[in-house]
DNA sequence: TGACACACGACTGGATCCAATTTCTACCCC
DNA sequence: GGGGTAGAAATTGGATCCAGTCGTGTGTCA
């Protein structure tokens, strides 16, 4: 149930020793849509899973409500929440105001390798056919593009906007496809043409263009937020 | 500044976990500047000034780790960090751009009684004339207008840009004090009439205009970042 | 006298045990 | 038969104890 290749470069949170596995494990399980909205976490499964105490449960699920990815209740446990269509909304209004600025702070640091490496995830999104590597692949792509930034508390923001609307793109995705493609790959080609050209203003026009386009695709589908998972 | 003596009261929750009191008592007694940039937090010594184990120092320390108060290093402790300029500055653009977005999020949950409120701490800014007092009454006045906001990662990133940077701006009022208050006053009176007419524009207007300017005036005082403390 | 190594002290990370709170269920009374 | 209450099971919160790791200080040898 595990395996899924949902790591990404740049682990920020590097946390105690064995804490931090459970916490990637339970990351994972979430992003991967195993564990839904709405699911409550209990401690002692997790530990019995892990083969350790309930205290390094108890961290992992503080750190991951830290991320946005788990809501506690004080004697009521963990649970992954459940957001409205408006909470979505607005997460992807912080997101078309805060990540153009991730992505400014990260122009100047970004490396020739991280470049190809850039066009490379862009051209297999290009030829990719399945939506579900098409989630990783455009997740991959704009962390990516953020790699430069090294202000600390700018990129786990993003990253926490990005793990809180995980299982939404995910059900948007899921039901009837991201849309239109080719309007999704020139965004992302003028944005990539932006950076290699360190065009700060270019850069951060077409990428709040490209969040605020698919925010407004999104409200127009409300079954996203209806659906009963598991 | 004050040296030592961590004495607050702690009489802030009877309710709810040990270990949210614990968190509560470090959050203050870092806002409140008797722990400063740059010192280290032993688990112990807290354990013991407030009669508990080291469990809940623990969870409190994930706490305040996760509203940006304190960085963690494995098997080396917590401490709070300490910014440079460049990242105080981005923090300030982040303000820029976020606290408008929850200002409109607010207009229209704002209550009679928030407005008259708000209009009594803007009055008691512009009586006031020590420093000390300036810095939590303009905390208050701004948190105050985006209390309408109901969408917690927004309330929960504008709180931690706040306590982020609240030791800087403590520093930074200190030393030569806030600068023009009649300019800070004007930027607050029409940030006000702007929520009153329930007009989003010019609130957001105002609002990103009054956080740069705060911004580009800080980034003239590079000896906030380079005063040793204790 | 200086540098390296070993040992000791201090602190954090993890496990197990115990207490407190919650929730579900069953039973009793109206 | 329905509702309320008491009790039992489940689950979380906290304390104590033990292990692992980092830093420091001292001693010895070149």
């Amino acid at each position: 149930m595990s395996a899924s290749p949902h790591s990404l470069p740049l682990e920020l949170g590097a946390v105690g020793a064995a804490s931090a596995r459970v916490a990637d494990y339970l990351r994972e399980a979430i992003l991967g849509g195993e564990i839904g909205p709405g699911d409550r976490i209990r401690q002692e499964d997790i530990a019995e899973r892990f083969g350790t105490s309930r205290l390094p449960v108890r961290e992992a699920l503080r750190i991951l409500e830290a991320e946005g990815l788990t809501e506690h209740e004080p004697n009521k446990g963990a649970r992954v929440p459940k957001l409205t269509m408006h909470e979505v909304d607005v997460i992807y209004q912080m997101r078309e105001r805060l990540e153009p600025l991730a992505l400014t702070e990260s122009l100047a640091h970004l490396s020739e390798q991280d470049l190809r490496r850039l066009d490379q995830v862009q051209s297999r999104i290009e030829a990719n056919t399945d939506v579900n590597s098409f989630l990783a692949l455009d997740r991959e792509f704009h962390l990516l593009t953020y790699s430069g930034c090294h202000i600390d508390p700018l990129t786990s923001m993003v990253r926490r906007l990005w793990n809180s609307t995980q299982h939404y793109r995910r059900a948007f995705v899921s039901l009837g496809g991201p849309g239109r493609m080719w309007v999704i790959n020139a965004e992302h080609r003028l944005v990539l043409d932006a950076i290699e050209r360190l065009d700060p203003v270019d850069a951060e026009r077409y990428l709040s263009g490209h969040i605020r386009r698919t925010r407004i695709e999104l409200d127009r589908h409300p079954e996203v937020f209806e659906g009963r998972q598991r």
